[in-house]
DNA sequence: CCAAACATGTAACGGGTTACATGATTAC
DNA sequence: GTAATCATGTAACCCGTTACATGTTTGG
């Protein structure tokens, strides 16, 4: 039960339409908590219907009319409650190392190119964060705001260096590996 | 869809009964891909439906008795078909980033607290994976399938390590903001 | 006018979660 | 014999995913 909550938060750091959030979600938002438009518009309806948020009275509800949403203090205080209260960690899933589990047991197969291209992928991730940070975060100043999303981002360069570094190191054992490719 | 595969290559490593499997999920393959009893029973139910996987003929299938399973030719067919494919990554959630970000908007009440939670369960992780890395994994031994598992087993780890680090400097950063707890 | 891009949706499906149901075995 | 535990399952709900549908604005 998060997505709610990051609509509303995006809401609140500025009203927007349903593609606008998609587009917001694409990117900064999107680094930790992903979402398409077809789950945002369902989302926002059931919002609205909740009366946690609204639409901006100024442009009448037709398809196809592009339609803006403002936060009401209802919806406010939803997300602070969810924000303050206490939750236990999701289990994590990894479909890579789940497959290099099963890797060990039919085969290494396929998975070596995969590795490369996982490598890549979180290396350009790395360097997206790394010029974020360069530009958004320069170093001694910024109050508690920006110190709490300097937080975040920073959780995201760790984890990318984390991802990177790992692959790195999971290649080079299996370029040591001995009957890889028994051609 | 890779709950199947998860359990086919559980099977494959030790045949076993839904029970069973649950018990191995909650420990070694669960560390990255979870998964409830619910879940593997009717999973269990749609291998055997597709011929992967079959009831060990020994015990009579009835409700509350024991039915283990093995892995099929076709079973093992279709994970070795699974694991060389590629897969793009799956975009990540993290609840507790999110959090840290709508708390840049609507206050960190509680916040500082739970990262104390998180940091508590993450260090027990961690502990519990060096303790399976020193009991299984000695060093200067292993044929190509242990260094394969001792990778896999390394990225937890690692991951652990670097949320408990993570988690460390964000508490330390909490500490010196100025504005919290105004009472 | 027509095509492309913009913008908002609907419908169907599958997996994960939670709560509950039921039968068999074991311990007291 | 009955309570606890083991073991297998059913049912309902929510969320994420994919494919598709429909209307509006803009550019040529």
């Amino acid at each position: 039960m998060s997505l709610p909550h990051a609509i509303l938060t995006a809401l609140l750091e500025r009203p927007s339409s349903g593609l606008e959030l998609t587009r917001r979600f694409d990117k900064s938002i999107g680094y930790f908590w992903s979402a398409t438009h077809q789950q945002i518009y369902r989302e926002l309806g059931k919002l609205e219907a909740e009366g946690h948020i609204r639409a901006l009275p100024s442009e009448q509800p037709t398809r196809g009319q592009k339609k803006s949403y403002e936060v009401l203090p209802a919806g406010r205080a939803e997300l602070a409650r969810w924000t303050a209260a206490s939750q236990d960690p999701k289990p994590h899933r990894d479909t890579l190392l789940l497959r290099l589990r099963a890797a060990a047991v039919v085969g290494t197969e396929g998975i070596e190119a995969d590795l490369r291209h996982h490598l890549a992928l979180h290396r350009r991730q790395l360097a997206e964060y790394e010029e974020i940070e360069q530009r958004d975060f320069p170093p001694g100043k910024g109050g508690p705001q920006d110190r709490l999303r300097h937080l975040v981002l920073r959780a995201g360069i760790d984890l990318e260096t984390f991802w990177t570094q790992w692959l790195t190191h999971a290649l080079e054992e299996f370029t040591e590996l001995p009957d890889r490719d028994p051609a």
